[in-house]
DNA sequence: TATGAATGAGTATTCATTCAT
DNA sequence: AATGAATGAATACTCATTCAT
């Protein structure tokens, strides 16, 4: 045999998951039964459970997946700056999720619907948006000129984190690249600024 | 009889919409089984019919209430003053959501998890949101000092809806009454005046 | 306590077995619940038990009322002539089942129906029907000139029998008297002529 | 691969109907639990509903069976006259109806209960019947010389109609095909020729 | 490796019947 | 006598999972 780098089993191992992403796209991952799954991949239902344990067994390797695509692009752009000193810093991390968002929504729904059904990818969730945190806890600290992050930091994090992820799920992907223009805009400014005006200097 | 006029077969209603609440507050809404409901209040399965058609007719049945209640919260509110020009109004309304949140924990999670499965109760929970949008798009469109809101005064407002929403979801409620008020005041600086410190007076 | 002949117990499994009827005439026997019958007669679900012990007693009950009204009917008509010497008998006998099915469609609907389910009733319209069957062999027999109803006389009878039975209950009640007397005289001819034109003579 | 090209899943079907037929004579259909067919084919309860939605799907299916044998019936039975100008002719469409009966005697009665408490089959069985009215209907009035079939013909036809449903209902299948012969006999000389002996030439 | 038929456990639902009031 | 809430057994139905081919 040649070096094929994907065996036949693997490939058949991507395209259920690749359908499954295509399905949960559309219905949601707790709508989706294994059934449709292997429909959409124009396979059996049986040869599901060749390749996984169950439809948790399924979600956690395609949260692998995931989870080796954000590692990847963290690489990709590393060497930039990571200090937060103005709203540039900020438009960045919040373009960064956005992106994220709209390239793998399937993934995301799929976890998070999960998550509200099953312990363990509620921990997964969790984990995901607690780095999310602590990134921006840093990043409030900084801009609040503390010498370490207090609680306060952290809940005003977990606000931008909490304002940031509903958004997505509401809004992402944009029907137009203008459209996430003025999404990736309108949080950022919020985040930047607020909603009031500065005061005026006397 | 004493002065609730209030049948039994009310109250055997009502008996099994707290149950159901204790239930779903527990586990979600999503997880609960009609059995899981009848046997928190203490009753046989049957019974659950003689009430309501199906567990969809039961999330109406505690949707309508929650509607009740919030009316009567409204209500009580008028008189207060409806313009947004500082921070203690976007405080008042942030603080208002908060405490109908952790007040209602159980009927807000039943009809959101219900809104990922069901295109009724999305379109509920959307109606709800879209109401909320409304009243900050108004804020927001104050504090710009906009004649009409345009389009991203929408979506500063959907922001901010979004922060609050998927905030109260992961925080909601406190286990002690400082930390619903540190709660609210993170989310409500944030709102009022972003990450950013004002731009220092030349 | 005056004399009233009728104790208000009697009065309700009254009302129940005439609710049972209009509810049956409406929708037939086998589709009718419990809960139907008491719906009808204004009362509660509980109180069918304390007249019937359960839905197949009340048919008996209903069996019994109709047997009664037959054997009142039997003897108004008891003085005319029992021989079957030509058409006119035939068309008294159509006639007199003809009738009975209108005045007592429901009750017969409810036995027929149950017959197809109940060993019990079975038995009952079975008997019914042979005792039918049993007139009309006479019937046969004498038409005959036989000494003793044979095997094929009894087969014929049940020919007819059959033959009334299930037109009057595809076409009773009719709309108008007309309609009725149509019908009877259609199943009298039949019986007594058949379709074919008698030999001509040679 | 036998010639039979029949799949698993066909032949599973096939014997489904299969045991609810052999269920259904036994018990009627009314009384046939779903259960009670799976068990009869030795297969668990689910896979009923791999092959059939419910059991008005599983009657319609056994009906379409049925519409298709009797349709192969009718054109193996071509070519023989139409006319119907004697005591043979109805023989030959008495005895039809009968053959049918006897060999289909489950198919029937389930079609014929079902009609009692589901309007579809109701308008089904309605519909074989006024079909088979419609041909009596030009029977009589063959026999009758009319130039039209009137109103009365049509009654006729279905005393008629009425008179073999009813008697196959009760008396087929028989034990021995003498029995057989003498029922339909019985049927062919009543409809012929009545009860009553031709009118003496004077 | 793939198929798809079969299984069985879990859940929903109905309704005759009982029972406290 | 009457009410109507409550029970529980019977039954329907779904779907993840297994298994023979």
């Amino acid at each position: 045999m040649p070096a094929t780098a994907t065996s036949k089993g693997e490939r058949s191992a991507a395209e259920l998951k690749a359908a499954a992403l295509r399905v949960i796209a559309r219905q949601g991952y707790l709508s989706t039964k294994i059934g449709d799954i292997t429909a959409e991949a124009g396979k059996s239902a049986g040869i599901f459970y060749r390749y996984f344990t169950d439809k948790d067994d399924l979600l956690r390797s395609i949260a692998d997946d995931f989870a080796a695509a954000l590692r990847e692009r963290v690489v990709e752009q590393s060497g930039e700056g990571h200090v937060l000193d103005g709203i540039d810093d900020i438009r960045r991390h919040v373009r960064a999720y956005w992106d994220i968002y709209c390239d793998h929504r399937a993934e995301m729904t799929a976890i998070y619907e999960a998550s509200l059904v099953s312990a363990e990818f509620a921990a997964h969730w969790d984990g995901m948006r607690a780095r999310h945190v602590t990134v921006w806890t840093a990043h409030v600290a900084e801009a609040r000129r503390l010498a370490a992050p207090d609680v306060d930091a952290r809940l005003t994090a977990l606000a931008v984190v909490s304002m940031i992820e509903r958004f997505c799920q509401v809004v992402a992907p944009p029907e137009t690249e203008a459209e996430g223009d003025a999404a990736v805009e309108a949080l950022t400014r919020l985040a930047a600024h607020g909603l009031l005006p500065p005061d005026p200097p006397r």
